[in-house]
DNA sequence: AATCAATTGGAATGTGCGTTCCAGTTAGCC
DNA sequence: GGCTAACTGGAACGCACATTCCAATTGATT
């Protein structure tokens, strides 16, 4: 992270840098809206022009937005695995997991074309976190051992986020989705 | 002997959409590649102008490559049904899907933001074919009951779309994807 | 061969972006 | 309160596209 407070920059563009990455995540929630600089700087009372240069270009404005709101996300899976058996943990993230997408679609639409290193190292993590799961609940005997956990950590990754995109309205899909999973996850 | 089977069209037009259409369809299968008017009508030795009016859109153009992939898919899904048993068809399809999407991945691609009627209607009829396959298996007693054939269907149909787009080098997350789903389709 | 409507190439136009620039404003320091 | 460098808004610019336009060409009809 560049700078906490400060950093020898003015209090105003501090500021600045706030509302802008605070008008980003909100249009991230925001079904149907375009992630433009133009509609930040609408959204946050500046001026396209400062909104880029708070940041020094678009990627960078998503980058920190995406990955501040991905953050809680990581947060709670390793929450899960700590307080709950791992197949609890891991059925009750999949749960919610497919929920933060499905309102915040538009973040799997921007991750195309954008060279987004924050996100993608914290994408990692989510793997990883999932992995762990996986790990644990192999080591308990719940799911089965013909299959890496890295590997199944990577399929529930991409599955999950594809499912998410088109259970908007449904939810039937994401309960039939993750039904599936977790059976076919399990011991044979 | 004047007009072929194009509506009173004449014979160098009609031949030039067939140019664009298949250098459209190249282009579909070429990783790495854009999918750009511009593109396409290099490709095909055309003008630009030529390509657009011979579809009336970009649009269409893409609907028309896009389907004209996507039909010989749907036939096969519904080939196998016919000649296999019902769960040997389905993860063979499975495995034949996830291939074809992958190396055809800017099709994916394209289908954000566009209006294509006739993909969509042909990506209707392969979800109705899985959904056909789902429910002789079930017939049949090897794939659950709890579900709706419908629901796995669609279910199918995104997350195989997800793994393909992600498996263009392994081939393991493939095989990782079929093996948990057809176990999590069984009875439990 | 002559005629003419259909068709063509590719330059011009329109659009939606991100980015850059700059005259004016403001925060921070004496 | 002044001075100065940082900062701002938003217009101007650049870029990548799809689309439209039109003078030149070509297929079809006679």
């Amino acid at each position: 992270m560049s700078t906490v407070a400060g950093g020898g920059r003015r209090a105003d563009a501090v500021r600045n840098r706030k509302l802008a990455l605070d008008a980003a995540i909100a249009l991230l929630s925001e079904p149907g809206a375009t992630l433009t600089v133009e509609a930040v700087a609408r959204k946050a009372g500046l001026g396209a022009g400062t909104v880029v240069r708070a940041f020094g270009g678009k990627d960078a404005l998503v980058d920190a937005a995406v990955s501040r709101l991905l953050q809680p996300v990581v947060a709670r899976a390793r929450d899960l695995l700590a307080q709950t058996g791992p197949e609890q943990a891991l059925r009750v993230f999949l749960a919610e997991l497919i929920a933060f997408q499905s309102s915040h679609h538009l973040i799997s639409e921007q991750l195309g074309g954008l060279d987004l290193p924050a996100t993608t190292t914290l994408r990692a993590e989510l793997v990883r976190a999932v992995e762990d799961m996986i790990a644990a609940a192999r080591r308990d005997g719940v799911v089965r051992a013909d299959l890496e956990p890295e590997v199944i950590a990577v399929l529930i990754g991409e599955s999950a986020f594809a499912i998410a995109r088109s259970s908007t309205t449904s939810g039937e899909l994401a309960d039939a989705y993750i039904t599936v999973m977790m059976d076919g996850l399990r011991p044979q």
